[in-house]
DNA sequence: TTTCTTGTGGAACGATCACTACAGGGAATC
DNA sequence: GATTCCCTGTAGTGATCGTTCCACAAGAAA
């Protein structure tokens, strides 16, 4: 009834079924980002991967299982990539700073077409659907331990504090202004550049920096 | 065809329509923040405010009208008592950092809710309706405006850098900023105690500014 | 050749979708 | 009492929803 044994153990020259599974899942990604679950309709995924519906069903049991199975794919794709430049930035001497600069970057490419599709799928299928919900539970944890990770390895240059009480604070406000800031990327007419974003952050951190010496220079 | 003048001219003590419309309306609100747009039915509304589909049909032209008008309320609802909020914590002398606690404090109540619906309904119907779009796009620039005057009129106890310029960047930063902790409170399982993020915002700028201060006196 | 697995193709299922036509009720106005 | 307006109630529209059934083709194994 399902595919247990994926490739089995020979060359298989023929219509590979796993290319089949991959345009299901293309085309699922894609439409489910752009109108969310219950707005995307089977007969919609069918026709943008060009295959009729017993296909889909040949490889999914359903709808639900065929959005986790998107949602698990386009999470991993993300977080790999994310956790591999972080350790390539590392290398290069990372720094607070150069954190939230990098994910900013990361804002402009993939990354808000996953967080859109996270976005829809999470908030029409986690209150519905309890399995989907635990499903995607280590899938959220992951983006939050990597950057935790990389602002400790980068404490030692900030001060004496200890470093695993200030990282969960930082990891924490970093993660919410990067969503954030992609929220407001999402739904305005026009996209704000990302150099105009990295300005904000300078600006407005250096803002912030100087406003509170001030007040602490007061007392 | 449609209600021109709600309230006529004279004492109604028959079962009045203005309720059904706010009645419709308070369903059509609690469903669509719930389930979204598309996973919401009409007859689902129905169900909800105890009312025949022609009633909803008589007082709206249709799923896409209900959705605009549900939006509109609850955007200015949201809105003027977030300015009414804002002026009344000016008159107390307000900084900076007291805009962002303020709007963490707001985050505990009725924003959470509002900000669901006004994502789902515009990452869903914003690409596929331009109308709803343009209506919601002067509903957008209104919390930005609130902030930015509410960041303006506190700059002058900041330092002597030009206002204008510095509230831009300064507004964009605390919305985004707001904007993704909700983001991040919606989808975890534990809801995290605004006290814990209030803590956040405390500790993690209060870390950024010395980072900032360390490697401004290196230089 | 026969048998089996792995998929594809097409047609159709009942349910629900947004929406409408139309008759009727109940109060105010004439 | 007759007329008018506002709103409700019932029934039903065609279309689309997710899903299933079944026949069948293309290699691989017997």
């Amino acid at each position: 009834m399902s595919p247990a044994t994926p490739p089995s153990g020979r060359a298989a020259t023929r219509p590979d079924g796993e290319r089949s599974r991959q345009r299901i899942l293309d085309a699922a990604e894609r439409l489910f980002a752009e109108h969310g679950y219950a707005g995307t309709g089977m007969t919609a995924i069918q026709r943008a991967a060009r295959l009729p519906a017993s296909s889909i069903y040949w490889f999914f049991r359903g709808k639900r299982e065929l959005a986790a199975a998107v949602m698990e794919r386009a999470a991993d794709r993300w977080l790999d990539e994310l956790e591999f430049q972080l350790a390539q930035r590392q290398q290069e001497g990372t720094e607070l700073h150069g954190i939230l600069q990098q994910g900013l970057e990361r804002l402009d490419g993939a990354l808000p077409l996953f967080l859109r599709l996270e976005m829809l799928l999470t908030l029409e299928l986690e209150e519905a659907d309890a399995d989907f919900a635990t499903r995607l539970e280590a899938h959220r944890q992951r983006p939050m331990q990597l950057l935790r990770g990389a602002i400790e390895r980068s404490l030692p240059a900030l001060d004496g504090r200890p470093a695993r009480e200030l990282s969960e604070h930082l990891s924490r406000l970093a993660l919410a202004l990067l969503a954030g800031v992609l929220l407001s990327q999402q739904h305005g007419k026009e996209r704000i550049p990302v150099e105009t974003l990295a300005e904000d952050m300078e600006v407005g951190l250096d803002a912030v920096a100087r406003h509170r010496l001030a007040r602490e220079s007061q007392r």
